[in-house]
DNA sequence: AAGCCTGTGTAACTTAAGTTACTGTCTGTG
DNA sequence: CACAGACAGTAACTTAAGTTACACAGGCTT
């Protein structure tokens, strides 16, 4: 584990937090698809991304999905980072989208850490910083780009997370993602494969270039 | 301004981190309107509220705004939160609501307090964990709500924030921070209107009941 | 009082997106 | 092989929202 802390974390934290965290930490192997964190549970490790990437999604009452944004290796999850002190509840979900490794951290070493080391405040207030920076990003998109502009988004960032320019994805799925209808993708995507941008296949779709 | 921060911060702070804040804060009041902060600038003090209600707005490329959220007493801005560490830039816009009087603190101070104080990590995450939450609100309702429905929204927060029953905006403004068309605002008004929700007049909007 | 500006009301139209419904096609399973 | 179920294409329609255009009213200035 300790090498897998050194590669992913060495470069912003110091040996004895890398040790720490090692001491401390379980390490986590999770398959593509194993749901992390839904909505109302209660939140008591910090997961420290390894390799591989995490969807998070926002859900309303109807149970309508809307993806947020992915988090990568070095990344952490801010919605955690906020529950430490008092026991808050997850507003959000949060599923493999790829075969993940990740260290999780019990959240009572928050507090005590967060006092301690300098090298964990940069980290905890950066990741804060991104996460509140792609959230805004993904508000943009909603509040002013059209359905269009978001779907091709959509496929560069999938494509982008994947590191390939294959879409293992169903237009229904998309349409999840998106918050749409499966018609509404269909059509838009129709659209890219007569410009040229896109190869529709079953299945999956080929990205040319977008 | 001692009796300021302990009035508004005394619950949270103790006091020798009241006398710090109180030390290297300054004091400062703004009217109704002032621009405290816009997209693109540099941050180099944190606001800690003390009155008022201070308005966060999102802009895009072509001048497109939204209304994200209102920062009120004992608020303080999470993005310059973020900014701390490195020198990071505005990604938002802050306009005063109301006349507002609150106290800047230098940025330098923000990493030594987090480190020497236990109330000022829990302020700060905790402050953190509230603009998340409400930026997620702001997003579930332009994602999964009607126009119709924002704008109610719209109207009851703003009458929350200001404390009383009539909204002093014309529809133009209202259109504005929905990110909406004062043809759209006026008419979803009318309706609002006839089923006997709010009264319209000139230049202001008495509301019944939402 | 005349003129002007701002704010509001309303009609008529356009457009993006969502909905319903039906077709065909691919693929894995019995 | 036949069949079921999942996936994709497409047409026709509905609806929310945005757009354009114009009328009119209140309040201010000269």
């Amino acid at each position: 584990m300790i090498e897998a802390l050194k590669e992913s974390y060495g470069h912003i934290f110091e040996d004895a937090l890398i040790n720490e965290i090692a001491e401390v930490g379980s390490f986590k192997e999770v398959p593509e698809g194993y749901k992390l964190m839904d909505i109302g549970q209660y939140i008591k490790a910090m997961p420290l991304l390894i390799s591989g990437a995490i969807k998070v999604m926002r859900e309303d009452k109807d149970s309508d999905e809307l993806l947020l944004y992915y988090l990568e290796k070095g990344d952490t999850c801010s919605m955690t980072l906020t529950c430490c002190m008092g026991d808050a509840i997850s507003e959000i979900r949060a599923i493999a989208e790829m075969d993940t490794t990740l260290i999780m951290v019990p959240i009572q070493k928050m507090d005590e850490w967060t006092a301690k080391y300098k090298s964990w405040r940069n980290f905890v207030f950066d990741s804060y910083h991104h996460r509140l920076n792609e959230l805004l990003q993904t508000l943009d998109s909603i509040a002013f780009d059209k359905m269009d502009m978001r779907l091709v988004s959509y496929l560069k960032e999938k494509a982008r997370i994947n590191k390939e320019d294959i879409i293992h994805n169903t237009h229904q799925e998309i349409a999840y993602d998106l918050h749409s209808s499966r018609v509404v993708i269909s059509r838009l995507l129709k659209k890219l494969e007569q410009m040229g941008k896109i190869e529709l296949h079953r299945n999956y779709i080929k990205i040319l270039e977008l």
